[in-house]
DNA sequence: TTCATTTTACCTACCGGTTGGTACAAAAAT
DNA sequence: ATTTTTGTACCAACCGGTAGGTAAAATGAA
């Protein structure tokens, strides 16, 4: 039954989440779904195989919601970038604030010695800073910028201010930090 | 002796920031430091004492450079922002670009789910956000910003955008993705 | 259809290794 | 002689992973 496989990836995906890959033990996944030890590695050949799957997992949901959804779609760019920053701060509301961005997460705690991982989030951000950069192409073809800089930057480091703000929100565990970086991007592009 | 209890935090802070507080074994505390268990055990309680007494070390370090040294100092509002850009830079440069900061990194480890490192951690980056807007003020009072917003907001978004930078660098492994969110806050900040 | 065989799906018990931490004696310094 | 310092042996708990077995379901031959 391939649905008790999705329905372990996706439970572990929120362990993972809260606790950290490291910290997510195999017991904890176990009690989580209500499986066996068996039954995980009949699925999954070995833990990083399920963190693999996990990530691969979460990077196609969010790429389907923000990338597809959002920021490729047929909107003002202007609207785009609102709807953007509305689904951050919308995401982290839900999550209490207190667990962080899930790439993030896992590109702090990895990417210095777990190379697999580092290019599978890598490629989250890398995807995230070109699907802005061209949103902000569409907006500076429309309005002139205050901030007279070429798009490519503009977009990583609007990328780093969530990320950053993210950040300082989970160690606050106060939604207003990321509302507060928000608001000085949208001045930023001139929203 | 206290020199040997300051060498131990000294090589533990290390092991911290590349290994992260979890995976840091006293273990390998213990085969680094070149001591025994019994030696650990009668300068620090715990482990968690130790990662305290790190925490708290590095803080001080850390305040002395950056806070005492550059945002404190006497300089133009200018080039302490400069300063403080460049002191950055060269501190992951010298890191190789791919352990990321001290504090972001146990802030996104541990401080969902400790306390004291969450509160520890936190004080760093309010002390590094209110010292900021302290500088910023100074600018603000000799020369227009293209952003208009308070200094408040503006320096918790640099904070984040820097540190957003250096997760980016860490994941990339790369110091130019430091370097191209600071030339992008040069430019906000009119420098 | 019926029976034998294979495959799928899953569980329990256990493995060697590592974890943070303790007990205690030996050694060194005072 | 006594206090401070340090090495060694050990502990229970936990880690990821494996071995070996079982029950059901799918498959094939008669």
């Amino acid at each position: 039954m391939l649905n008790k496989k999705l329905q372990i990836i996706e439970i572990s995906a929120k362990l993972i989440h809260s606790k950290g890959y490291e910290k997510t033990s195999i017991q904890d996944i176990l009690q989580a779904a209500q499986i066996g030890k068996g039954q995980f590695y009949y699925y999954f050949s070995s833990k990083q195989d399920l963190g693999i799957e996990v990530v691969d997992y979460c990077f196609e949901k969010w790429n389907q919601r923000v990338i597809k959804g959002i920021l490729e779609s047929e909107a003002d760019p202007k609207a785009k970038i609102e709807k953007m920053l509305a689904c951050a701060i919308d995401v982290h509301t839900k999550n209490g604030s207190k667990c962080g961005c899930f790439f993030g997460n896992l590109a702090v705690e990895l990417s210095e010695h777990n190379e697999i991982f580092r290019e599978k989030t890598n490629k989250v951000f890398e995807s995230w800073i070109h699907h802005l950069e061209i949103v902000l192409d569409e907006l500076m073809r429309q309005e002139k910028l205050p901030l007279s800089c070429d798009s490519h930057a503009l977009a990583q480091s609007i990328v780093a201010m969530l990320e950053g703000g993210i950040m300082l929100m989970k160690n606050r565990q106060d939604i207003a930090a990321l509302i507060t970086v928000s608001n000085v991007v949208k001045k930023m592009v001139c929203i």
